[in-house]
DNA sequence: GCAGTACCCTACAAAAACAGTCAAGTTTTT
DNA sequence: AAAAACTTGACTGTTTTTGTAGGGTACTGC
């Protein structure tokens, strides 16, 4: 498991993508401002994205891009691999046993351990999750928001 | 939070410190060639965890390093962070509210929650979880080994 | 004093992250 | 039908991060 900018970029793209992808496609172009990411870089991310039908491009004016597949049927770990490369742990080999190959072999694999540990997490994540999540928060933050006002004894003007 | 081979490097080094610390200070060299990471990185790698005090060294013949505390006094967030600088998310701005940026702001939101969630995933586990851990694997292995050995009615020359 | 170790520094090679530019494909408009 | 407008997709270049190499000095046990 590996944890950049890059795949942050990809996965944040990805929410706009969720957000604003309900009607219509959206264009890089638009992503691109939205999120403060060159357009170059987000194409090159979306090229990856695209190969692994994480999302569909469409040609042409009014074109850019649909997520591929229903937003809760994609994990944040799909997003993270097909853009991160996820180089398959070198793993040790059977035959060496020298006291250093076993003590590295022993690390490597309590490392590989906590590693799928994250990866099983972010597979459980959905965008969908996160989206509502945000909803949900937005919204205690508006009640809480009118409430305060309320106790202060104003109707919708608090900062 | 971020994840990249620099911290995976960091903490098997660390894991290789807590489980051959307990009979004197461990040498970069040894942990160079258990690890099979140049010592050059090593010595990087150890200065900016001997800074946060998660290690100590010891100076002259016979000396390396000792872990700066107990082993489930360290997480492997102590760690990561460490040596990948976590440079704090930048904050997108209260002020400016155009549809970019509020759009922006949202996202990076929430990325933030799932970002932290990992931090706290981190947080929980300590050094001494993962030894331990590993332990506990590696004698269910040997059991399990044993047993096999056992029902094909042999006494323990199974591969 | 000598040898082994941490500790500090600069330079450097390789790879990955990131950005600029151009070609190719689609659809709308004339 | 042809041109124009728009957008993806691919190629090339620049900057930043990783990781190594090699020097040196300070400290410490023998």
């Amino acid at each position: 498991m590996r944890l950049s900018t890059k795949g942050r970029y990809a996965v944040t793209a990805m929410l706009d993508l969720a957000l604003n992808g309900t009607q219509g496609p959206v264009t890089l172009a638009d992503i691109s401002e939205n999120q403060g990411i060159s357009l170059s870089y987000l194409e090159q991310l979306f090229a990856a994205l695209r190969s692994k039908g994480l999302v569909r491009g469409v040609r042409g004016p009014g074109g850019g891009y649909y997520l591929g597949r229903d937003s809760d049927e994609i994990s944040i770990a799909d997003i993270i691999c097909a853009v991160d490369e996820w180089v398959e742990y070198t793993r040790c080999k059977r035959g060496s046993q020298t006291a250093h190959e076993g003590q590295r072999c022993l690390t490597h694999s309590l490392w590989d351990d906590l590693s799928e540990q994250i990866f099983d997490f972010l597979t459980d994540i959905s965008l969908h999750d996160l989206v509502k999540r945000g909803e949900i928060r937005e919204a205690a933050r508006l009640e809480k928001k009118a409430a305060a006002a309320q106790v202060v004894g104003l109707k919708d003007q608090a900062a």
